[in-house]
DNA sequence: ATCTTAAATTGACATAGATCAATGATATCG
DNA sequence: CGATATCATTGATCTATGTCAATTTAAGAT
């Protein structure tokens, strides 16, 4: 299992019990998918609610078998990913805090979910919470909201893994990631700068996230060292130098 | 403009008048957005929409403009792309009816829309539109199953945008291709054999949608045609010889 | 500290797909 | 019916990225 050693960016629990949680101390609680319901619907919802803890490289859901439970991300990253018969694999999605993970309506997901770092989710079974979502379309618009973003983002993705160059992909990963790592952690309340920040994925992840292999990615970073435009220490940790040239890079218009 | 001479592969005309259509004839009345909708809501909605028709090569809508309008699809192919900031393009999908085209809570698209073939969209404006959604549960819950699913066949083509060789792509689009457009006639009545269809996209388009070369899309169906998986007539016309074979290298799982 | 292990880097070489260029089909128009 | 234009095919190279192999770095265990 890899990544034994990664420490979850996000290091402060919430005082959640884990039978009966309470909302209202929850990390994503103004954010995520609860955000839009009041007290009363919230309380409802607990009902179903249950904490669970994944370790960095734990399997969360797979491909083949149906998925029992839901969930919202409290902490931690996930990555989603596709396989192919052969054992190609892609990764399709990051999912951040306060992200959904599961399939809506559907009892069978066409991915594969798994902690790149040590994940909090909170999680509710299936079948009720689809009920729910059909009662409570508050509920449900912000669920829908949460996944045009992902749609958005899908998008985003095709255009790179299918017309930019390694160098521009790496470019567009690392801002990217930089981003929403930055936000997640100033979610928690947690210092952040946003050109400086642990890169929690390994060359491996990272090049099957981009459609590519560990060596042309490492080389690329070689490359982006080299022009100056980052600085790596430890393999991990990443400094961005010239956040304009890395947007070039990565086709982000800039007027 | 290219594909001047595609005739639309669905030629009857729905019998809405162009101001006040009549919705119980649309041709996507029973599939698409407004089969939720019982017809005192859908006469409601009826007041705000309008028929639009395009001719293959048009554009729908642009990136840089604000929505204006959303639309359902009743008759013809429209293809959403996006575009680097050089000129470089990607296919980000393909939309068939009854698809929405439109970023639901957003003035702004992060794409360019344009018709593949003729095409017949019903329209409504956008804010009225939003506003409508919010307080029709039943509506905004059928447009978000919509797009769970193109979030799904985004997923699907990011897979093979990162994973696949050129000659899996190919082999990916035509399935792809053929049963979309199988479903598009059957909903419309008309007569379909799965296996033989017209493609309705140059070569230049698929290799938009599969992140390659004109050149190296033409070589890929040279090696199906002499590997006697499918048949092509007049550089448009199909036939799919070994369905199967195509499935295992599109990385169809066969049971 | 030294050993062990996993990950990252770097180099040498191979190859899928891109690029450039010529030829061949198909459809349109006079 | 031939002329013209567009699109598709095919061939000859080139190049970005993959593959294979050796080395280096970092981190943890003893």
């Amino acid at each position: 299992m890899h990544n034994k050693n990664v420490v979850p960016f996000i290091t402060e629990k919430s005082d959640c019990g884990s039978d009966h949680p309470v909302c209202e101390a929850c990390e994503v609680r103004a954010c995520g998918m609860c955000s839009e319901l009041n007290s009363d619907t919230l309380r409802e919802l607990r009902k179903i609610t249950r904490m669970k803890e994944y370790k960095a490289g734990d399997q969360i859901f797979c491909d083949e078998e149906p998925t029992e439970n839901y969930a919202t991300i409290k902490n931690g990253i996930v990555k989603l990913s596709k396989i192919l018969p052969d054992g190609r694999q892609q990764t399709i999605g990051l999912g951040f805090p306060p992200d959904f993970i599961g399939r809506a309506f559907k009892d069978k997901n066409a991915s594969f979910a798994s902690a790149l770092t040590d994940v909090t989710v909170c999680t509710f079974p299936r079948d009720l919470f689809n009920d729910y979502l059909k009662s409570t379309p508050s509920l449900e618009h912000k669920l829908f909201e949460l996944t045009l973003n992902e749609l958005d983002s899908a998008r985003e993705w095709m255009l790179m893994l299918g017309r930019m160059t390694a160098l521009e992909k790496v470019a567009a990963l690392l801002l990217n990631f930089s981003e929403r790592l930055h936000n997640a952690k100033l979610l928690q309340g947690l210092q952040s700068e946003l050109n400086k920040f642990e890169l929690l994925l390994t060359r491996a992840e990272i090049s099957d996230f981009l459609g590519l292999t560990i060596e042309t990615v490492s080389r690329q970073f070689s490359i982006l060292k080299q022009k100056g435009l980052i600085n790596v220490q430890n393999q991990r940790f990443i400094e961005i130098l010239d956040r304009p040239s890395l947007d070039t890079l990565a086709g982000h218009e800039n007027y």
